[in-house]
RNA sequence: GCGCCCGUAGCUCAGUUGGAUAGAGCUCCGGAUUUCUAAUCCGGCGGUCACAGGUUCGAAUCCUGUCGGGCGUACCA
């Protein structure tokens, strides 16, 4: 609809013989308040400031060469705005293509970009909490977007494989793990054992050591340590799955720091010797001479006692996914806090040659009822899978009292969508960047801006396909838009295929869902 | 100190990138209904867009400053 409307405006933008300026491109958007119509032009306000021109007498001349086609009308409004008017018959027109359109409206990308989208990325050995869900829900969503827009979408799930945890991990499995706990709850044990070592650890600074040495022996290749290690990470990718199976999540590949061992001190040393990286303290370092942000925020990528670091690891991930996969974009769904380390390494990156472009969406803290950050590392967060299974226990709670009569079976079932569904439409329809305070209440209500809301409106729906079918054959010629439910309803539905585009302008998928809400209640006003 | 993010109705949040009289949901008040699933619909109350300047036809949105909150600031991830 923009785009005829925006082809008639250049036309007779022509037809009026006024002359573009440089880079002038004709814009027409759908109205925020329909007293206004439903499209409008700010193009004769535009124009006229440029041309030195009145805008109600520009807006007057361009309304009179308008060729709609009958499609529309057109009138001047305000300081010179040009409204537009959708006739009842080009909305009819409109859904009717809809209905036979697998696309829904929604223009391929042009071009289509193979995109490499990093998230989720938990810490192996370690259950994953509530700080996991934004980047897990919101890069699933997002992923989900690009491969509908038609680009080439890779989903890799970076785990934090490696690090200074195993050599706690280790120890402990050496000398605290119970067997019998770790057949029946994997994740559990695990991360009880992490626990135990941990305060150990603060008890006792000797048992730290130990630590340490397991760490090195594990990095230097000792068998043993090794089989624990590859243990451990099985076990934990295992209880990971589960969840993503519920949050219906999927990953094209993991490959985890550990992937990237060999391939650290090659980087290191080439960045040496391209100059990119210099010693400094003992440690190599990148620096940003001459940019005035970073000038003075060098990166370590090796530390002084030789070992490598995050950035280092990103680096060379980086290096892979532009030689192997051939990416030309790759997305970051990392927290905020994380600013700085990608500013770092895009800047690196860019100094060794490499060009993808690459973006860090970033996303604000959950926060305590204190309203003070939730911390990582303390131990007694709250843990995904509590969050997932109170949803869905709260969920069910609601189906016993609305449809006592259900199956058993189906109850389950549909516990189980709306609960995890209640989880997920909570990140997606909040601004990414909003710090939120953790809520169960804010998290999982049923009423309002939610995702039952969403879930009834498709049941409405569903119901009268049901009902239809094998007797109503629906079809273009039949459809006809008449009464204001149903046009608000059409209009609705054609603004699909305008919203979707704009979705990845700033990897904002609460537009969408802000987009799915009224359509929605465009759909219950007309429904009733 | 410096850098980044945020401040919108009592509460939780939107606001199509500079457009018209700033919108939803929750709460509260009032109404609808012999259902194509009421987890619904319709109406009402509610605002100095943190504050002060600036830019222009036009600012919640852009620029400057102030106040308040959060995060980050080389050998953790």
């Amino acid at each position: 609809m923009i785009e005829e409307l925006e082809q008639a405006m250049v036309a007779a933008l022509a037809g009026a013989g006024v002359e573009l300026p440089e880079g002038f491109r004709v814009q027409v958007e759908s109205s925020a308040d329909l007293r206004f119509g439903d499209y409008q032009s700010n193009a004769a306000m535009v124009l006229a400031k440029r041309l030195r021109m009145n805008p109600r007498e520009l807006a007057a001349k361009l309304i009179d060469v308008l060729d709609l086609g009958g499609m529309a009308t057109a009138d001047i409004a305000g300081p010179g705005f040009i409204n537009f008017r959708i006739e009842k018959e080009t909305w009819s027109r409109r859904v009717g293509e809809l209905l036979g359109d697998d696309r829904l409206g929604v223009p391929l990308a042009s071009p289509a970009q193979t995109i490499v989208v990093d998230f989720s990325a938990p810490n192996v050995a370690k259950p994953m909490h509530v700080g996991h869900i934004r980047s897990t829900i919101i890069g699933d969503s997002l992923s989900r977007i690009a491969r509908f827009l038609g680009h080439k979408v890779i989903t890799d799930n970076h785990i934090g494989d490696w690090g200074t945890q195993f050599g706690m991990i280790i120890h402990g499995w050496k000398t605290v793990l119970n067997d019998a706990a770790l057949q029946a709850d994997p994740v559990a044990e695990l991360l009880r054992v992490y626990r135990a070592v941990n305060a150990q650890c603060d008890a006792d600074e000797s048992i730290r050591e130990t630590c340490k040495r397991e760490l090195v022996k594990l990095q230097a290749g000792d068998a043993e340590n090794r089989l624990i290690w590859e243990k451990c990470v099985d076990l934990s990718k295992q209880g990971l799955q589960g969840i993503y199976d519920r949050l219906d999540v999927s990953f094209d590949y993991w490959y985890g720091e550990s992937f990237y061992n060999d391939r650290l001190a090659p980087l290191v040393d080439d960045m040496l010797s391209s100059g990119v990286a210099r010693e400094s303290e003992g440690a190599v370092c990148v620096f940003f001479d001459g940019d005035e942000k970073l000038e003075d925020k060098p990166t370590v990528v090796r530390k002084a006692d030789g070992g490598f670091l995050y950035a280092t690891t990103d680096l060379a991930t980086i290096d892979f996914r532009v030689e192997e996969w051939r990416a030309e974009q790759i997305w970051y769904v990392v927290g905020m806090p994380q600013q700085l380390h990608f500013q770092q390494i895009f800047e690196a990156t860019r100094k060794r040659g490499l060009n993808p472009q690459m973006h860090h969406i970033a996303f604000g803290s959950i926060l305590g009822e204190d309203r003070k950050l939730m911390k990582t590392r303390s131990g007694d967060n709250v843990q995904l899978v509590d969050v997932l299974d109170e949803s869905v226990e709260r969920a069910a709670k609601v189906i016993e009292e609305k449809n006592p009569g259900m199956d058993p079976g189906e109850k389950k079932q549909v516990a189980a969508i709306v609960g995890i569904g209640a989880v997920k439409f909570a990140e997606l329809s909040q601004h990414r960047m909003t710090d939120y305070v953790f809520s169960w209440d804010r998290m999982l209500a049923l009423q309002g801006d939610t995702a039952p809301y969403l879930q009834y409106s498709n049941v409405r729906v569903r119901s009268i396909f049901r009902k239809l079918e094998g007797g109503v054959q629906l079809d273009a010629a039949t459809l006809v838009v008449e009464a204001d439910a149903e046009v608000h309803l059409a209009r609705m539905l054609v603004r699909f295929g305008e919203t979707v585009p704009s979705l990845l302008d700033d990897f904002r998928p609460n537009l969408l869902a802000n987009y799915l809400l009224d359509l929605a209640k465009a759909f219950h006003s007309f429904f009733e």
